[in-house]
RNA sequence: CGGGGUGUGGCGCAGUUGGCUAGCGCACCUGCUUUGGGAGCAGGGGGUCCUCCGUUCGAGUCGGAGUACCCCGACCA
């Protein structure tokens, strides 16, 4: 069933609408591949963005907000950074525009020429790091663990809603530490930190891993990440973590005094999620009738639908949904009463269900009568009638049971799509057929890239937790020390 | 940057060999009846048919150029 979802174009659309307005600025061809968030799907991304923030901030982190426009002399001081990044870049040439001599709108000024071009960040750590060369000068100095919010621009040449933005938002981290493993350390912590978010709140479940040197960030000496299976079966990178060493400090001279006087260069992390998180969230847990969100994300948890007749039977249910809110409210649940009385029921149910809304309380003048109430949760569909006192204790429990059931529903979905394989001809079967497949890979670039080729499945990470398992590569048949996670990838 | 496709009210589309006043569904507005799984009837508003150039008595329809978007590759969080 899930496989029909994402190939089928109306689901797509089916799970964005509410989100996102899809490339909605045509004929401005600046804006390609950009989306409008509308306002709950931002909704989503800030009560993401402030679960993070708070998890940073308990980890010893400040937020910092560094200029959007970078000289591109800044950009090219680390070579494979610029390497990585050069053929993706905004660049700002011009600050003025002028009138058209010949009277048709604007034009650019050819006068206000910019002496030094300015490149839209793709990242910051060339902006960041120039102004850590002035901040760290002593031990005393560090670690220094900065975090920015921001929105950053790469000219991708395909574009795919949330996975690949022309403009994302995300959040960056730059920290420099005394020594190699402090800093191994940090990177390490913040994966985990992601793979914590992932599976709390998004209800995600993710394989922590290092990535293989092709699929490095550009200017890492290593970089982490957490991979999530997609509903059909293709990989996604949701968040990164790279240990740089001591890269851009050499590149941007960043030394520090130690204890005992000696100069030395400071070592580093970077790490990042971006709105590419809410296609995570929206792919791994959606079905036919929309979005499912995880009760920890969503930002309404109860729609109350009041049945009547009547102006009266609407005001007498909707007093009754009143009270309940209030009480659910004392206990940290958000509910919305859709009292609109220009729509049938059956429309509101429907449309809550495409908004993903975890739980459906159903109010009308039969349930007055009895002192009932029907309680419906968007996961599984079902619905069931319920004695109305005490309702206020059951939601918040039935939340915590929904938040559970759909990471355990996204967790059994990944194990049945997971495999071990030890022979090539299997390996291309299950790669067609998506999923994640472990196996031995004998640790060369060139192996990787030939598969690649041959598949297209890329080695989405070499797992953290890698039990020491003797075995042979998959394609070369050298010997290899243990499985890596090949898929499929977004 | 290669290959394919599409541009017609807010959304989804029809309009087939050029022809009369450019249609349909959804949405929207008004009224009445409805409301326990996407309501019904009646009335109403809303269009530079992507742009420019050309062919023609006449172009949404034919030709050329441009442009935007979508899908598939290479690239990527």
């Amino acid at each position: 069933m899930a496989k029909e979802i994402t190939e089928r174009e109306d689901n797509y659309s089916l799970w964005y609408n509410n989100l996102v307005v899809k490339s909605g600025l045509a004929e401005n061809s600046a804006v390609r591949g950009c989306m409008v968030i509308k306002p709950y799907g931002y909704a989503i991304w800030e009560k993401m963005q402030a679960q993070l923030d708070k998890m940073f901030k308990e980890s010893g982190h400040s937020n910092a907000y560094f200029p959007l426009f970078i000289p591109k002399s800044f950009l090219s001081k680390e070579a494979e950074h610029i390497d990585g990044f050069a053929k993706e870049c905004a660049v700002v040439t011009h600050h003025r525009l002028m009138s058209n001599p010949d009277g048709s709108g604007v034009v650019v000024d050819p006068d206000a020429k910019l002496e030094e071009e300015l490149i839209v960040r793709p990242t910051s750590e060339t902006i960041i790091w120039s102004s850590y060369k002035n901040w760290i000068k002593s031990y005393r100095d560090l670690p220094l663990l900065l975090n920015q919010w921001a929105n950053v621009v790469r000219w991708e040449m395909r574009t795919r809603l949330f996975l690949r933005t022309t403009e994302f938002l995300w959040q960056e981290g730059h920290t420099a530490h005394a020594t190699r493993q402090e800093a191994i350390e940090e990177a390490e912590m913040m994966v985990h930190l992601y793979e914590e978010f992932a599976k709390e709140y998004m209800a995600l479940p993710v394989v922590v891993g290092r990535k293989s040197a092709g699929e490095r960030f550009a200017g890492a000496v290593d970089t982490y990440s957490i991979e999530a299976l997609m509903q059909d079966g293709k990989a996604l990178q949701a968040g990164t973590s790279h240990f740089l060493g001591q890269n851009f400090a050499k590149a941007f001279d960043v030394q520090f005094t130690t204890k005992e006087g000696k100069l030395e260069y400071v070592w580093a992390t970077s790490w990042g999620v971006s709105t590419r998180l809410m296609g995570a969230l929206v792919m791994a847990h959606s079905d036919n009738n929309g979005l499912v969100l995880p009760p920890k994300l969503a930002p309404i948890h109860v729609v109350m639908v009041p049945i009547f007749k009547g102006e009266e039977e609407l005001k007498r249910v909707v007093e009754k949904m009143e009270i309940l809110k209030l009480e659910l409210k004392e206990r940290g649940v958000v509910a919305k009463i859709d009292d609109r009385d220009n729509l049938r029921s059956g429309f509101k149910f429907a449309e809550w269900e495409l908004k993903g809304v975890p739980v459906r309380v159903v109010l009308g003048p039969k349930d007055l009568q009895n002192g009932t109430v029907e309680i419906a949760r968007r996961d599984t569909l079902t619905k069931e009638q319920r004695v109305f006192e005490g309702v206020e204790e059951y939601i918040p429990q039935l939340l915590d049971e929904i938040q559970k059931s759909i990471y355990n529903k996204a967790l059994s979905y990944r194990e049945a799509n997971s495999y071990s394989v030890d022979d090539y001809a299997t390996f291309k079967e299950k790669v067609e057929e998506g999923g994640f497949i472990y196996a031995h890979w004998d640790g060369t670039a060139e192996t990787e890239e030939q598969i690649k080729i041959e598949t297209k499945a890329t080695i989405r990470c070499i797992p953290m937790e890698d039990k020491v398992e003797e075995g042979r590569c998959i394609y070369s048949g050298k010997p290899s020390q243990g499985r890596v996670i090949f898929a499929k990838a977004y």
